[in-house]
Formats: structure tokens, sequence, C-alpha cells
DNA sequence: AAACGTTTTGAATATCCTTTAAAAAAGTAT
DNA sequence: ATACTTTTTTAAAGGATATTCAAAACGTTT
């Protein structure tokens, strides 16, 4: 693996926190201070992923990501963004701008880790395949700009939080998704709830797609999945 | 569920209160007056998530939790911080240490669990997404996304303790695993049952595994394992 | 403020899995 | 070969998890 990070952190704790972290999960490491610096940086000695902080001195982080974005010798470099914890705006805009994750503050040095690895990953995956606005699965079309399921019958229209749920099955079929799992894409890190409410989703889910709900399998004891085709 | 929770407090009455409504909540409780016992009861007895008061006697709060993040043993234990009304300071210094998350004074009991909640989901969230995905053995693949076995004849399902039975034997072959060690693996330490109970486990196992299953090898009076490959 | 659609919650029910006990089989020692 | 111990298998009871429903909470639109 032996990817190569750039963190982008003005506040030294922080900045040797995670540097320790990341070398001992066999990253290279090399930060920078400010904006003008990651951008700069970027370019020269390009990484594999860029950790920056939203809370920069000078230039904001948003700004930032949305240069490192237009940019077309930086706009493939993957990254993700350290949010302090509420600013539930800042992080919808940091996604829009194309960031491929966030980190709210406060986050553990283990969960860094472990989501630049996710990040590095699906990029890898996702590679192969280059991004469709639609997904067909078992017979039916999952419309991403329409925003709903196609059938032979016509359209099925979901709500919201169901459409992201066939959604992230479709997109991994055969994936296994445990509830907790479910409960972090959808509604994000900081949400408080219990997890019979996915299963309410899931129910209506099943009612909803008919045929295709069939293929929503249970896991007992780990979580849902949707039927990989044959 | 069920997870562990280590209080660090020196107030009885605060003690209390938790362990009351964490006791409630379905948490086991630990609970110990000082940061020094802190360590030492980490060590020990690791829990699943460390409670802990900034202000507490003799050591700092601060300090253990730069001790605990240090130290190997512990550093993955994930830390939730008590600290008095908005010290923001402190907030920030603890946050940088590598605490997961902070609640400050006054609290509701409410507010504790649900947040405790939510640190472990995201961890197990984290954890998840972080598992490597496949093991090969003796001619079959054991998905751990799918949580499937993967065969020439097609996929066999298996119930969610069958299959950490399996991935632990397939991730040190050859190895002997005795009862009480695969007890310990796969319930937890303070699970009090049988051990006829593995036997029947690992009886359906072969059953389910076919050609896979000839290869769990009984030894007798010892326990189980998975034959290695040549 | 009322009406609407959606999401969340709690509780009753249904389903599936685990554990136990007991009998049969296999292994070991004398 | 026999007596003894350990393992395997089976089936039933008990426990845990999932599903569904209805009601409450929430948010949006009118």
């Amino acid at each position: 693996m032996e990817a190569k990070i750039l963190i982008v952190e003005d506040e030294r704790d922080i900045v040797e926190l995670l540097r320790y972290n990341l070398r001992e999960a066999d990253f290279k490491v090399d930060t920078v201070r400010n904006g003008a610096d990651a951008l700069q940086r970027a370019v020269d000695n390009p990484p594999d992923l860029i950790l920056l902080d939203l809370m920069l001195p000078e230039v904001d982080g948003l700004i930032v990501c949305r240069l490192l974005k237009n940019d077309p010798r930086t706009k493939n470099i993957p990254i993700v963004m350290l949010t302090a914890k509420t600013e539930e705006q800042d992080r919808v805009t940091g996604l829009e701008l194309g960031a491929d994750d966030y980190i709210t503050k406060p986050f553990s040095p283990r969960e860094v880790v472990l989501r630049i690895n996710a990040v590095l990953r699906r990029l890898r995956a996702s590679e192969q395949d280059d991004e469709e606005n639609q997904i067909e699965t078992h017979g039916v079309t999952i419309d991403l700009a329409r925003h709903q399921v196609l059938t032979e019958d016509g359209a099925i229209d979901l709500t919201a939080t169901e459409f992201k749920l066939i959604t992230l099955f479709a997109r991994s079929p055969g994936r296994v998704f445990s509830r907790n799992i479910l409960m972090d894409a959808i509604w994000g890190q900081e949400y408080y709830g219990i997890d019979r409410t996915v299963d309410t989703h899931v129910s209506r889910l099943r009612r909803k797609l008919g045929d295709l709900g069939k293929h929503i399998e249970t896991v007992y004891g780990v979580g849902y999945r949707l039927k990989e085709e044959k």
C-alpha cells in the first residue's frame, strides 16, 4: 500500500498526533500549514490523498478544497475534510465541492486511519467503472437524476431515505451492510438513533419495490444486503 | 451489544447516577476514582469505552487521557470526556489528545447514553468498513463483506456464530483452538456456557460447509483446528 | 395554524438461531 | 476386549433478533 498523505493543518499538536498515527499505519506523511502551501505542494509533489482541515488561517479550507478540485492537475486527488462538530453546513458544502469524506472533530486517530483506508479502497474500486447516473439491477433501473426506480410496470417513487438505501445496496450488490454502516451512510456520524429505525425503512422499501424488494435479504444478526445477480 | 464502560470519576453522586443509567441501558459498568487506577484497570480489564472526568484529584484528566492514548495496549479504547461548563481550552486540548467525544457538565444521563452509543457505533462502523475482504483456503473463499463462503458450487450462508468460527479457523490454519479459546473469541470473556455448545456449532458448520467441513479436524482432548493446506 | 407526507418510536408478533440435554458414536487406556 | 472418556448428533426449549403495525413526532407547504 504505502500511500502518501498530505496533511493540511495549522495546529501543531494535531499535526503531530496525525503524523504519528499515520506513520504507524504505514503511510508516508507530508504536512503544510496553510492553504497556499497546500496548493503548491499538491502540484509539485502530488499525494495520494489530502487530509484537509476546514479551519485554516488566511484561506478557508472550503476554498482550498474548491481550488484543488478545479485544477486539472489535482482534481483527482481524494480529499478528506476535518470539520468541527456541529458545522453541518460545512459538511454539506464540503461534500458538494468534491470532498470524498469528512471526519468530525473530535476524532480518534484510529478512526482517521480507518477512514483514509476506506476512501482509498473505494477509489480504487470505482476507478474501474466510471460514474453512471443509472444503476441497473435485477431488471430494474435506479435513475439517480430522476430520483426514481424504473420498472417494466412503471416508475416507483421513493422517499429520500428509501432512495439512499436502495442506491447504497445496488452500488455494492452482495455486500452486507450492518445497521451501523447504514446509519452512518444515510444519516451521518452524529446521528443518535436506535437501529430499529433501519428495519422500518427496509420494511417499507421492500413493500414499495415489489419484485426487487424480494431481493433485499436479511442476514440475521449482521445486517442487510441486496442479492447479487447471476 | 452489551459493551463495558469504565467510569473514571471521583464524586460518588455522579458515579452512582452514571452507573444506574448505564446499567439501565444495558452496559456493563466498572468504576475507579482516580487516574492511576484508571490506567491500571484499562490494562488489566480493558473496557470498550472510557468515560473520563477531566477534574480528577492528583492526576489531571488530560494527562490520563494522553497516557491512555500513548500506551499501545489502551490507545484504541475510545474516550468520552466529562468537562466542566464550556471550558473551551480544556475541550480543545482534550480533543487534540485523542478523546473521541466530550460532554459538558451538567449533563443529562440520557445524553450520556446517547453519546456513548454514537461513539461505539461510529467505531464499529469504521471497523467493519476496514475489514479485509477475503480469506482463501482449501479452494474456497471466505468473503467477509458478503458474509458468505464462496465455493465452485455456489455461496454458502452461515449464521453469525458459524461465520465467526470458520473465519477464526481460516485465519490461522493448522492452529488448534481449545473450546475455551473459541468461547472467548466468539462470545467474549464473560460468557458462562458449557463447552458442548461449541461442539454443536462445529457439527453444524461441518455439515453446511461440505468439502471444506472435512478439513475441520478434531484434536481429541484438546480442541479443533482447520487442516493446513499443502 | 392546519394539512400533508415522512421519519421515528414502541410494542406485539413472527421468525430464526443458540443452547441444552441426552443418547449414540468414536477414541483411548488398561 | 472392556471400561472409560470424549466427541458427535439430534431434537426440543429457550432466547434473541427481525418484522410489522400503529401512533407520535417532525418538517414542509399551503
